[in-house]
DNA sequence: CGGGTCTTTGATTAGGTTCAATAAGAGTGG
DNA sequence: CCACTCTTATTGAACCTAATCAAAGACCCG
């Protein structure tokens, strides 16, 4: 029952699907298969009518906490979504180190770092239970040839993808550690949510070593940066539990002193100057 | 001449093709224009043999330093490739800051940001005179229908420029100042290299103030980097004048102090685990 | 030549890392 | 079920990198 290989536990498609499940997804011989507009729903992809006709049914594979779905260097011709669970993923710099990149959730894809070498760049890894579907990219290019509008959705999830890096390099280059944890906080706030799950109460699947890795800080100034949030009322903390109090305050929460800001506030900048004169006339009389 | 909306410079195809011009591209009514199989050389894309046949042409158009391609908010239709100059793409974050996020340079694509939301989230600023060749992304989308192998160069491309977000997200989390710049100048090297140009001689096209946006510094650290990567004597610097003296020196410039490391190299981990316990009996003595 | 932008360099400050020690959980096996 | 261990989290103190503030010099372009 431990897969510790994909290969394992992979199994040729039904012929015929059984009975639909509780959750997206059929049953078959005790596996889980979705079709394509199981698919786009969990990707929350526009959803034509002619991809119902579509039965090719994608698999579904369950990791363990700690399990990796794919690794670095491994030939890429998975595509993956999660259908529930926590995961992480990571690169692995030249001196051995993880960099965390992102924590996937339901509807979330990953793997798409592999297209360009033909090989993942990353590594994803199972922080709780998981039940992933495989989605096999020649296939999927395949049928976004047929139906349009799926082409036109993949290309789309890809760029909604850079623009999350995007957002992600900003963050690190222009935000205080505080922000940058109040975003986190909200960001997972908001992501609870659209799962159907408590925005306000929730555990934490990630430790601190991974939040700080995640948000280019250490495991100690995220552990004090909570803290410092439950001490101001924003947030309650135990341990992985966080208590969201106050997520307005945690949403605008700019950085205290900011970096290479400065340029294009005229106004400000005008503002200054002024004071820096009168200190200066102050200071020659 | 001075455009400054490219509405004002668009117009049809020509119905023939004249005569080939000196760099990649076609001439006709004083305009440029590229065929696929041009565009797939430009962006270092593999070329079957079928991309010759298709004679769609693109539309090149001229910018000059300070304008822009396109921005934040534009309704998305183009992709966009340089076939010469220098740019630079920029995010405006809320408080009305440019974040800087790429330098795109000969055969660099730019504008997927703008897929997702069918308008661009990013904007694109020439910094020098530059050659940019209008993709219309409809009719790309199109030719990768009847072109398969571009199809999966797209989604080559698109997962290539993932992945260099990703190494940027990963060098603003866990490098120092110093990597940071070494990396940059190491990175602008190859690319200069790789265009033909030299890469241990060559003018920078940005200020200290955008470099440093790009690296999540400020123009002040920059400055200080180079003067100090030139005291050592690995590079020479004069203003935007850049001479690499020891490229290989900045490329394995670690981060002078770790960061979030520790994790993981075990080896080192138990070193100086027995060096603090060997201190510890020191101090017992 | 002059005004504006860009760059360099210095002095000072502060935010975040590093090192260290303790506490709190989680998992394991007797 | 509890003792033991390993991982994870919290908190403190000292240090240090990079930001901030400031001023002067270099360059560019009209």
């Amino acid at each position: 029952m431990s897969a510790t290989h994909l290969s394992d536990v992979l199994s040729a498609p039904p012929l015929s699907v059984t009975r639909p499940s509780i959750e997206s997804g059929w049953q078959r011989a005790g596996k889980l298969w979705s079709n394509l507009k199981d698919i786009c729903d969990l990707l929350r992809i526009s959803t034509a009518a002619s991809l119902a006709d579509d039965d090719f049914l994608f698999q579904h594979v369950q990791f363990k906490a700690g399990q990796r779905i794919h690794t670095v260097g491994q030939p890429f011709d998975m595509l993956y979504i999660v259908n529930s669970g926590f995961l992480k993923t990571v690169m692995i710099d030249e001196s051995g180190n993880e960099q965390v990149l992102s924590f996937p959730m339901k509807g979330d894809l990953f793997g798409i770092d592999g297209i360009h070498h033909k090989q993942y760049v990353s590594e994803a890894v199972a922080l709780s239970s998981c039940d992933i579907i495989l989605v096999p990219f020649k296939k999927f290019m395949a049928m976004g040839r047929t139906h349009v509008e799926l082409e036109t959705s993949i290309y789309s999830v890809m760029s909604r993808e850079l623009i999350r890096e995007q957002a992600m390099v900003s963050m690190l280059g222009s935000l205080s550690a505080e922000a940058r944890v109040a975003r986190f906080l909200v960001s997972l706030s908001e992501r609870f949510s659209a799962m159907g799950y408590s925005g306000k109460e929730f555990n934490l699947r990630m430790t601190r070593h991974e939040i700080g890795s995640y948000l280019g800080l250490t495991l100690e100034t995220v552990s004090r940066t909570f803290s410092a949030f439950n001490e101001i009322g924003l947030i309650t903390v135990d341990q992985r539990a966080i208590g969201v109090k106050d997520i307005n305050a945690l949403r605008t929460l700019r950085r205290l002193p900011p970096s290479r800001t400065r340029a294009k506030q005229e106004s400000i900048i005008a503002t200054r100057r002024t004071n820096t004169q009168v200190r200066k006339a102050a200071a020659t009389v």
